[in-house]
DNA sequence: CAGAAGAAAGTGATTGATTACTATCTTATG
DNA sequence: CATAAGATAGTAATCAATCACTTTCTTCTG
């Protein structure tokens, strides 16, 4: 097994690639991250990340399917783990933010496709990726609903947006601040704030 | 006074070009809008732009500050007319979601100039605009805690970011859709929620 | 107040740098 | 040794910015 080796399987170069996307997003505008600089970022020469991807939006396709599998089995297992609703929603929104403290670059990638004009294979992945995270969302929002641990008197769709909204919030915050993994300490705050917005009242 | 010509005033033509990118922005990723786009939509040659705008850059620079000083006034605008910080609170966000739907590019540039990895003037611009933003949200909801409108035991600055979030978390839901216009509707949905949040409890 | 003189604004062509992508040659590995 | 992976050296297209030149507006003078 030549892990040292300058050759790598196809397969192994494919994983590397999206690594290397990722990693330079936590500290490069998208829009500047170039096939040479994924290259460079690799230790390889520009032309031969075309002997994987046939073109650079295969790239971000890519990357975009690596988020939505990790993202999302982090989600599901955060939620298993759970004894309620409510801790679920919990659980979620403190992965979440987990996920983007340890992979800074996520987000960026994220906002750069979904302000895309034209539909791409990127952002319908990343359009996916944000309609199965809602879908999640709004079961357990419904099913917290239920069991009266949240009030049933609110918008589950409102719900699901203000969730996702407030770690965008969070995301933002920490971009103007230049540190991301300041997140993590203001998270739990913030939580507390959706908590009371969504919570029954005793 | 020669309204029709194709010759304006240095003052008209930069305001004629922060228009330009505005609209462009609605429909066009931030990072796609040329120094020619921007020209062509203008009715004007590429070169025309260099003799009011020393860089491209300048040009988003003038777009952040025209931004600021819009959305300032308005928000400012709306807080006086308002007879509490809560109320003033909702007239702030409802107004906030109307400039957006009316300049549906204005998010995407914002998001584009904060998500820069180097320091920049537009950067810093937008930088600025959120810094004096969030005071103003602070100063609200400090006056809303002291007047018992609000919960005194909840975190000012948590609230902030969370109230800025909420927007967000719309403004990428209708990105999601590609209406912008819906933002309009589902906005008052979306404060009942944060006035739970942050409200106090009879 | 007419009109020359100069300033300001715009044109059209061109620059060097950078981009994604490709064609050909070389090397390492199973 | 066969072939997949990488290196080298290209391509055409596009970008922001600059150039010499022209058109339009403004101002000052005789």
């Amino acid at each position: 097994m030549p892990v040292h080796s300058k050759h790598l399987s196809a397969d192994e170069r494919r994983a590397a690639t999206v690594r290397a996307v990722v990693q330079l997003a936590a500290q490069h505008n998208p829009s500047e991250i170039t096939t040479t600089a994924i290259a460079q970022q690799m230790g390889v020469t520009q032309g031969a990340l075309f002997k994987h991807f046939p073109t650079k939006e295969a790239i971000l396709e890519a990357v975009m399917g690596w988020v939505a599998e990790r993202l999302l089995a982090r989600v599901d297992q955060a939620a298993a783990a759970a004894s309620s609703p409510l801790l679920a929603l919990e659980a979620i929104f403190m992965t979440h933010v987990d996920f983007v403290a340890e992979h800074p670059g996520v987000p960026r990638v994220m906002f750069g496709e979904l302000q895309r004009a034209k539909m791409s294979a990127p952002k319908r992945m990343a359009q996916l990726l944000i309609r199965r995270y809602g879908e999640r969302l709004q079961h357990l929002i419904d099913a917290g609903k239920a069991s009266g641990e949240l009030s049933s008197s609110i918008d589950t769709a409102a719900a699901a947006t203000l969730f996702v909204g407030t770690i965008q919030g969070l995301v933002m915050q920490s971009m103007l601040a230049g540190d991301v993994r300041r997140i993590r300490n203001e998270a739990p705050g913030v939580f507390v704030l959706y908590r009371r917005a969504i919570g029954s009242r005793p």
